[in-house]
RNA sequence: GAUUCGGUAGCUCAGUCGGUAGAGCAGCGGCCUUUUAAGCCGUGGGUCGAGGGUUCAAAUCCCUCCCGAGUCACCA
C-alpha cells in the first residue's frame, strides 16, 4: 500500500524512468513525438507469416508495427523485444551493429539507436521498421533494419503491474520449475477497476471481455435493425421520471432552476414514440439508479429496450430468445477463433466448429455449468404453475391460509399484504433459487406493474414476462398497457402510494398520459439488461467485470 | 446492515513459538550479437493499513478504527 517513495514523493523506480527520459532527451530523441505511420498489425503480421520459413519471410519486404514494449531481454548488443498493439503481441530484434543484408549492403541499424534501446523501460511505446523473420526456435519476429528501423514513440515514467512468474521449488529449496501464474495477473481488485487502464494493458484477456462486450451489442442491434426496428435517442435529464420503481438521482439545471433527474427507464420516452407513429423503436440507454452495488448490481447500467406495435408479449418472447441465442453463437465463435491456434485448430477445422456453433450444438457454460436448453426453446414459467409443482396452489388457497403460510416459513413480506405479493414472496422462496436453465417466469400479479395489460385469462394477473437464466433476471416484459383510463387510474393510486410514504413509485407523468389519449396501438416491449446479458455470456461472475469503469468510492 | 477472509517492497506473495523484515519478478551498476522463464556477478528499496494496549522485545498477542473482497440481507 504504501509504495518506496523519496522525498520528491515519487518511488526509486518512477525516479529511475525520469532518468531514462532525461538521457533519451540528451540523446537528442524527442521522447513524446506526433506520429508514426505503421502498416501492419501484430496479429496481421502474425497471420502473413504463419508457416513460412526465414527465407521467405524475409523477401516479403519491409513491414512497420508500433505499440507498447511489454518484455524486454537484451543480451549485449542485441535486445529482444515483446511489442503488444492492441493487445496483441509480437517479437522484435533489435541489433546494435550493422548487419549485411540480402544485397550484400549493410543496413546500418542500430548504432544510432542503440543507446536509446539500452534505456527502454517495460511500458515505453515503439515504433519498429523492418524485416519478418524466425529465430532458432521459430518464433516470427520482426528485425529492425536501418537507422529508420527504431523510434521512440512515447514514455513511460510509471512501472505497469506486469504478472510475475511463480517458482516451483524442492525440498533442497532448488527451483524446478517456473510458470507465469494466470492467478497473479495484475490481481488487486480495487486497483484493477480503479485503474482500468493498467489493468486492460498488463491483461490481454480482460481487454477481449470487453471487445465481447461490444460484440454482443452490435449483435443486438444488427437483429434489431434487421427486423426494421428503429434507433433512436431519448432524454437522459428529465423532468418527471418513471417507467420503472427505482429511486433517481436528483440534480439541478442552472438556467431553468428546476430540479432534473437522471432516467431510472426510457419506457415511457418510447411508448411516446410509438403513439408518434413509429412503429418499431429501439435505444440502448444508460439508466441510474441510486441502490446499492452488488455482484449483479451498480447504479448505472446499460439497457437495450424495443417497443413493436401491434404485438404482445408471445411476440416478445419470440425477439428475445433469438437474441440472446445470436448473441451468444456469436461470442462462442470469437472464443472458438481466439483459441484456436492454441489448440491447433486448422481452418478447416475451424469452420466445422463454427458450423457446430450455428446449429446449437456448443453448449454455452456460465461458471463451470452448462445452460444446456440455451438454444433450444426455453421454458414458459407461468408464476402460478411454477407454485403449484411446488405445492401451493394460489388460487386454492385463502388469504388466512396464505398468511399462515408466509408466518410458518418465516418470510419476511415487506409493505401491506396482498394476494400478489404473497405470491411472489412465495415465488421467489421456492422457486427463485431453483432457476438456472433459460425460462420465461410470466403472468406476474397485477399489482406488480402499473404499465401492463391486464392478463386475457385472469383478471387478477398481467401479461408480463422476466426471462431467469442462471438464477438471474436478465430482462423485463409487457403486453404494454394502452388504455388511458385504465393507466390514469394505476398511476394516480402508486402517485397516492408515494404520499404514503411507500418508497420507489413514480410521480405523475401527465404527458405520458395526454400521449396515450391522443391513442396507442397494442404493443409489445422489452428491455434487456445488457451488463448481465454480458456477465452470462462471456462467463463472468461480477457485474463490475463487464463494465469498463465501475462505480467506485472516490480514492 | 450482519458475517467471514484479507491489507507486509513497484507487482505477486512468504514470514514458524513474540527475538535484527524475506523471495521471485521489476529497479539500479556491470558482462553477454537468436532471446522468449533469457543467463551470470553485484546492489538499492519497507510508517508490515492507522491508532492504542500487553511485553525487556510486536508484522506476529489484545482492543478500536480505516480500506477491500466474498457470503447473506436490502434492492431489481
Amino acid at each position: 500500500m504504501v509504495p518506496t517513495t523519496t522525498v520528491s514523493g515519487i518511488t526509486d523506480q518512477e525516479l529511475a524512468r525520469r532518468e531514462n527520459l532525461r538521457r533519451v532527451r540528451e540523446l537528442g530523441v524527442e521522447p513524446f513525438p506526433y506520429r508514426f505511420e505503421f502498416t501492419h498489425r501484430a496479429a496481421e503480421l502474425r497471420l502473413l507469416g504463419e508457416g513460412k520459413d526465414s527465407a521467405s519471410l524475409k523477401s516479403m519486404g519491409e513491414f512497420a508495427i508500433a505499440g507498447r514494449v511489454v518484455a524486454y531481454r537484451s543480451s549485449g548488443k542485441t535486445a529482444f523485444l515483446n511489442l503488444q498493439d492492441d493487445h496483441e503481441r509480437i517479437q522484435v530484434y533489435l541489433r546494435r551493429d550493422d548487419e549485411v543484408n540480402d544485397s550484400g549492403t549493410t543496413s546500418g541499424q542500430g548504432e544510432a539507436n542503440w543507446p536509446v534501446i539500452k534505456i527502454l523501460d517495460l511500458g515505453d511505446f515503439i515504433g519498429v521498421r523492418g524485416r519478418l523473420m524466425r529465430t532458432k526456435t521459430g518464433e516470427l519476429t520482426l528485425q529492425a533494419v536501418g537507422v529508420q528501423g527504431f523510434e521512440f514513440l512515447g514514455k513511460s515514467l510509471r512501472p505497469l503491474p506486469f504478472p510475475k512468474v511463480e517458482e516451483v521449488k524442492d525440498e533442497a529449496g532448488k527451483v524446478v520449475e517456473r510458470k507465469t501464474f494466470q492467478s497473479s495477473l495484475f490481481s488487486d481488485i480495487e486497483a484493477r477497476y480503479r485503474q482500468r487502464y493498467a489493468d486492460l494493458a498488463v491483461n490481454p484477456e480482460v481487454a477481449n471481455i470487453f471487445r465481447l462486450r461490444t460484440t454482443i451489442v452490435q449483435e443486438v442491434r444488427q437483429y434489431l435493425v434487421e427486423h426494421s426496428f428503429l434507433e433512436v435517442e431519448t432524454p437522459t435529464l428529465q423532468a418527471v421520471y418513471g417507467g420503472a420503481s427505482a429511486r433517481p438521482f436528483v440534480t439541478h439545471h442552472n438556467a431553468l432552476d428546476i430540479p432534473l433527474y437522471l432516467r431510472i427507464s426510457n419506457e415511457l420516452y418510447l411508448k411516446r414514440l410509438i403513439a408518434g407513429g413509429f412503429d418499431r423503436v429501439f435505444e440502448f440507454v444508460k439508466d441510474f439508479r441510486n441502490e446499492g452495488i452488488d455482484r449483479t448490481h451498480n447504479p448505472e447500467f446499460t439497457q437495450v429496450e424495443f417497443y413493436q406495435a401491434y404485438a404482445d408479449y408471445n411476440d416478445m418472447m419470440v425477439h428475445f430468445q433469438a437474441i440472446w441465442q445470436r448473441a451468444a453463437k456469436a461470442v462462442l465463435k470469437l472464443k472458438a477463433r481466439r483459441s484456436a491456434l492454441a489448440r491447433g485448430l486448422s481452418m478447416e477445422g475451424l469452420q466445422t466448429e463454427f458450423a457446430a456453433i450455428e446449429a446449437g450444438q456448443v453448449p454455452l457454460v456460465y461458471q463451470g455449468r452448462e445452460l444446456s436448453t440455451f438454444f433450444g426453446d426455453w421454458e414458459k414459467l407461468p408464476v402460478k404453475t411454477a407454485l403449484k409443482r411446488k405445492g401451493v396452489d394460489i388460487d386454492a388457497l385463502s388469504d388466512q391460509e396464505l398468511q399462515a403460510l408466509i408466518q410458518t416459513n418465516h418470510w419476511e413480506l415487506d409493505g401491506t399484504y396482498s394476494r400478489g405479493r404473497a405470491m411472489m414472496l412465495a415465488f421467489e422462496k421456492l422457486v427463485e433459487p431453483e432457476l438456472w436453465e433459460p425460462a420465461f417466469v410470466m403472468d406476474h400479479p397485477a399489482e406488480s406493474t402499473p404499465l401492463c395489460k391486464v392478463h386475457r385469462n385472469d383478471p387478477t394477473l398481467v401479461e408480463r414476462f422476466e426471462p431467469a437464466i442462471a438464477g438471474m433476471e436478465v430482462g423485463n416484459s409487457y403486453s404494454e398497457l394502452n388504455d388511458p383510463i385504465v393507466q390514469r387510474r394505476l398511476l394516480e393510486a402508486q402517485v397516492e402510494r408515494g404520499r404514503g410514504g411507500e418508497e420507489e413509485t413514480h410521480p405523475l407523468d401527465e404527458d405520458f398520459l395526454r400521449a396515450m389519449e391522443y391513442g396507442m396501438p397494442p404493443m409489445g416491449g422489452v428491455g434487456i439488461g445488457i451488463d448481465r446479458m454480458t456477465m452470462i455470456l462471456t462467463d463472468q461472475s461480477s457485474i463490475r467485470d463487464v463494465l469498463l469503469f465501475p462505480l467506485q468510492k472516490p480514492e
